[in-house]
DNA sequence: TTATCGTAAGATGTGCACAACTCGGCAGGA
DNA sequence: TCCTGCCGAGTTGTGCACATCTTACGATAA
């Protein structure tokens, strides 16, 4: 996990983002389902703290739309419903395909290869991995897919849409409301057609790639949500 | 100002969204320039609370990059440096051009009569209007053209990215780097050009207009830093 | 039996005292 | 004269106690 420091000292800061990026994995991977309710006290016990930074931990995922606190109430973990995530999804779509007009960076041999061993990982898994492991892949290709831009306000609010919206998928595949292999085959397909646009040099078009699929997803979530709605 | 609720009861979260306001508001206007030490405890009595409050109102405004906090130092206004600010006011142009195809809302008549208002508000200041005022006027104009646009995410993102941009214009239109005359002409030549293109139904010209000026005054504040180099 | 009110438990929000940290100034010695 | 080390004022970060608010449960009366 991301300790912050190279010398090994745990700043104030590094604390702060190392439990923000906790509570967003554990929200975005349903260990805290929608509906959940946080307890400033008990995440204080266990991260072996106060409530006083669990408190501003909490306040930055009420801002990212993660949870919301009421007083009196409680914190809660917010619903991943779909009529009200439509505009974030469509908003990170058109900023997707910013992604390669928006300084572009053209990476390493590093990055070639850990794009190769995400690909290999997705390979692996076939149809075996589960609903929650094919999400964190899809979140560590996220994550590395976005080094490919070096415009950091871009980047910070694709990491925020994008995890506002991650959850709809993953709280479909469970339910399987989803056609898992169809969404598996496609997801190995994306990637490899990314590392074609790569090699090709071509980061337009990785973008356009990643664009049309997000876009994608999104109409195969809506389809199914009308059939059900039909049927 | 906004009080919030109808019923005329200060909520809580009322409290927040208005300290933020002010806060925001008085580091854009630059009653606190850049480098300004921003005391908690002072805050705190000026609006008769604790620190707790403040702090979290604070701790926002770093999050959108207005201040920064260091331990044992204090909270100190960001500077307005266009070479940091220069990826988020690329990333302003594209999403402002968005605004006329992510949701776009056509308005009512109240609406017309609020911008025929502004445009009166811009004649009447003619070059007589401090660089302030016309930035107050400006920042109205921006809440107001907002609401163009029905998608919240895309909303919220343009909201940060305004505030975060919109000092490198006063700070260098008050040190008299820029020629105002020229600044104000072409805002009222963009009002109208936006009121034109509102009365045509076009919500898509209209962002592209505004998607233009917001470009073309970029290009001239970095036109001008250059020339200063170079002089 | 049912409706209503009061009360207590438990949650978040606030205030305050203290800990942790930075930086300027000053004293002392080489 | 300059360098070094220490100290204290001032700031943000943390912990804790209390205020405020919501909700569920149960007693009580119709």
């Amino acid at each position: 996990m991301a300790d912050g420091a190279s010398d090994g000292v745990m700043t104030v800061k590094d604390r702060h983002a190392a439990l923000h990026e906790t509570l967003r994995q554990r929200i975005c991977l349903l260990d805290y389902p929608p509906a959940t309710h946080l307890s400033e006290i008990a995440l204080a016990k266990e991260f072996g703290t106060s409530r006083t930074p669990v408190r501003r931990v909490l306040a930055r995922l009420e801002e990212e739309g993660l949870v919301q606190s009421v007083h009196g109430v409680g914190t809660i973990v917010t619903d991943a419903d779909i009529t009200e995530l439509e505009q974030a999804y469509r908003l990170r779509v058109e900023l997707t395909a910013l992604t390669g007009t928006l300084d572009p960076v053209m990476p390493g041999d590093v990055f070639f290869k850990r794009l190769q061993a995400l690909i290999d990982r997705a390979f692996e898994m076939g149809v075996s991995g589960t609903p929650r492991s094919f999400t964190e892949l899809d979140m560590d290709v996220f994550q590395t897919l976005l080094e490919l831009t070096a415009n950091d306000p871009l980047r910070q609010v694709l990491e925020r849409l994008y995890y506002q919206t991650k959850r709809l998928w993953l709280v479909r595949a469970i339910k399987a409301e989803l056609d898992l292999e169809d969404e598996y085959r496609i997801f190995r397909h994306e990637l490899e057609a990314i590392q074609i646009a790569l090699q090709s040099g071509d980061l337009g078009a990785v973008a356009q790639v990643q664009r049309a699929h997000i876009s994608m997803s999104f109409n195969r979530l809506v389809r199914r949500r009308s059939e059900d709605a039909t049927g």
